[in-house]
DNA sequence: TTACAGCCTCTAGCAGCTGTAGGTTCAAGC
DNA sequence: GCTTGAACCTACAGCTGCTAGAGGCTGTAA
């Protein structure tokens, strides 16, 4: 039996976050000790493992849901998984032409700096003008 | 003299979105019409072209206070400019290199997905076990 | 003058956590 | 058995960067 804090540290979470998985029912409710404190098992680790897998290859917690569904479901198609992994997968490819763009970008104007004052910086310049830009680049935060 | 409905027509911005760049000063409190409504002059253009284009390219609403700021001083020096297009590049080069290992992980899991049931689904497998992996993803969202 | 689009403020909500306050429990060492 | 202090508990506020809705007021054209 593990504590949240072992938990935590095996799979790489903040106890926080592991409170807050069970809070929005991605995780069961434990058991708990005597004192009311969380008491997890083998399959808790497994379960809170394939969640963190899933989360650092970009899935969404809403799409995360369906996988741990599918995987407690062995009797459903596979189809479903399948087709979450390749929209997650165009979406991957989507986000990464969008960063291609402003990579370049961003690397011209930080080539093109020559240092001196903000008056005549080429950043400022390129930001203040949309039209100086080469590339289409249209993803914020993307 | 603009509306605030024409403002966002004009820079592809939510009208939503314009008093909140006010609310939290990144904006100038505009003008009032006798009734109360927002007028905005061809300089708060001007200011909410440089934000939106600088979020396009993926800078914070911080990073952007900042930049504005240094365009407000052109006697400032430039290197601070540069620091903050640095640190972006930066970012962006992080998270392509994140999204590269990602999307290779998930074309594997959809390569390797043969249909049929859940139960020997490739997709849950991988997620299940990230020793699977052949990549380093540490990137959540990236 | 009457319609009605567009504006106003205020508040709540989204994802996916993270941090804090104020209190309780557990386990080790004496 | 007792003390100490780290780890746990709940509850709630806050983060980024918006977005949506309620309920009401303004501006303009017919």
């Amino acid at each position: 039996m593990l504590t949240i804090g072992t938990l935590a540290k095996k799979t790489g979470t903040k106890v926080q976050t592991i409170r807050y998985y069970e809070q929005i029912g991605l995780l069961p409710e434990p058991g708990r000790s005597a004192g009311g404190q969380r008491r997890y098992s083998n399959s808790e680790l497994d379960r809170l493992s394939f969640v963190r897998h899933a989360r650092q290859l970009g899935f969404s917690l809403e799409a995360i849901r369906e996988l741990l569904d599918l995987s407690d479901h062995p009797d459903k198609s596979c189809a479903e998984a399948d087709a979450i992994a390749r929209r997650q997968l165009k979406q991957v490819e989507q986000r990464m032409a969008r960063l291609e763009a402003l990579r370049t970008e961003l690397k011209r104007m930080v080539h093109e700096c020559s240092g001196g004052h903000a008056s005549d910086c080429r950043v400022l310049e390129v930001l203040r003008d949309h039209s100086e830009c080469l590339t289409d680049h249209d993803g914020i935060g993307a």
